[in-house]
DNA sequence: AGATTATGTTAGTGATTACTTACTTACAAG
DNA sequence: CTTGTAAGTAAGTAATCACTAACATAATCT
């Protein structure tokens, strides 16, 4: 007999496996027939949980982005200076999507980009909490002195952010070949020290 | 009466037409009914010129990867000093991307990525190409003594790529309500200015 | 002008999609 | 132990998918 879980517990179950399965599969190709045989259950299940697919794709989309938020945070609390908090919400960013493959996919997906409005909707102000983020840090660098006259401080958390989803995007495309967290910090110092630079 | 067209006026029609609705519809959920009424034909026409929706998807892959070498190498041509010419790299991926905006998604389609794995290497080496190009005229403006000793031409190269990448991914999130173009040549020339910077 | 050929259409195929309906049973509360 | 409910299933639905076979005609060649 199948043991049977709390609702609560079955779609944390069934948003693990959307993630998973949006690596393995891709986000748009992915069936609710794939998730029911990954999490174990009868297709129809799915439906229990979630009304329409449209949903369960929010559902995703918020889990994603109260991970990101709750890393971000955990990042900023941790950390004393402007700079090593810039660093941590570098590094942060760069472990989830570690442990999340699936982000730059589905960030590309056509249920983001063109489905689904609400979750494009939720994740263009993720980023922009993100950017916002960064923009206060760099800010708070430059009123130390930390910063050079040639960049300014909106123009870096751009810079930033790129770096990130740029790698994360050489990381994907190159089968996960090298650590990606090492790898975008190592990126993060030289693009730091250049931010220090004080020459006109 | 329909008019009849040339297999191989109809071949490039019904690419052009994959690249439109790619961005649309998504290039993981377009089928060839969609691509069949862009078009102006029926569905079973596609097959005529096209055996299956694989062997569709690689000539298109093959059109992109023909598209981008050409700007390439007319960016490069065009152009006397290092500086200028990776300028015009720059201006021309981000060309490429305004003109063509399905790019970026297709490039991390499943439909490439996973079910196509000759045109996934095809793409990696042109995409591999790109970087030589900003490699080695970054290593000729490094010793022209136009590069600070803060980076070293391979990082910059990675950068700049990144630069590109997350540019467009911001424009796509935001619905593309900012022009691509000058917007990352602006950023450009702020990376650049970073990059010449002497000091240790 | 007549024959050939290439580009098209009509009308299907079985497989798969998201989703539904009607029924069943595990489980917790009283 | 009984019972109501919530979590499950079996077996569908219409719609849509890539693809095919048989037939039609516009364009081209001789």
């Amino acid at each position: 007999m199948l043991r049977r879980k709390s609702a609560e517990d079955r779609k944390t179950e069934i948003i693990a496996a959307v993630l998973d399965l949006s690596d393995r599969i891709g986000p748009d190709r992915l069936t609710t027939n794939d998730i029911a045989q990954e999490v174990g259950v009868t297709q129809a299940a799915i439906f229990r949980h979630f009304p329409t697919k449209a949903e369960l794709w929010t559902a995703v989309g918020d889990a994603i982005a109260d991970r990101l938020e709750v890393a971000w945070q955990q990042a900023m609390d941790g950390n004393a200076s402007p700079m090593t908090r810039l660093r941590a919400l570098i590094a942060a960013q760069l472990q989830q999507i570690a442990e999340t493959p699936a982000l730059p996919a589905i960030l590309h997906s056509r249920e983001l980009n063109v489905d689904n409005a609400a979750l494009r909707d939720r994740f263009r102000g993720v980023l922009m909490q993100y950017q916002a983020h960064l923009v206060a840090h760099l800010q708070a660098m430059a009123e130390a002195g930390m910063m050079g006259a040639g960049v300014q401080p909106k123009d870096a958390a751009v810079l930033l952010t790129s770096l990130v989803q740029g790698i994360a995007i050489r990381w994907s495309l190159g089968s996960r070949s090298f650590d990606i967290v090492p790898e975008g910090m190592r990126l993060l110092e030289v693009q730091l020290v250049l931010f220090a630079c004080k020459e006109g």
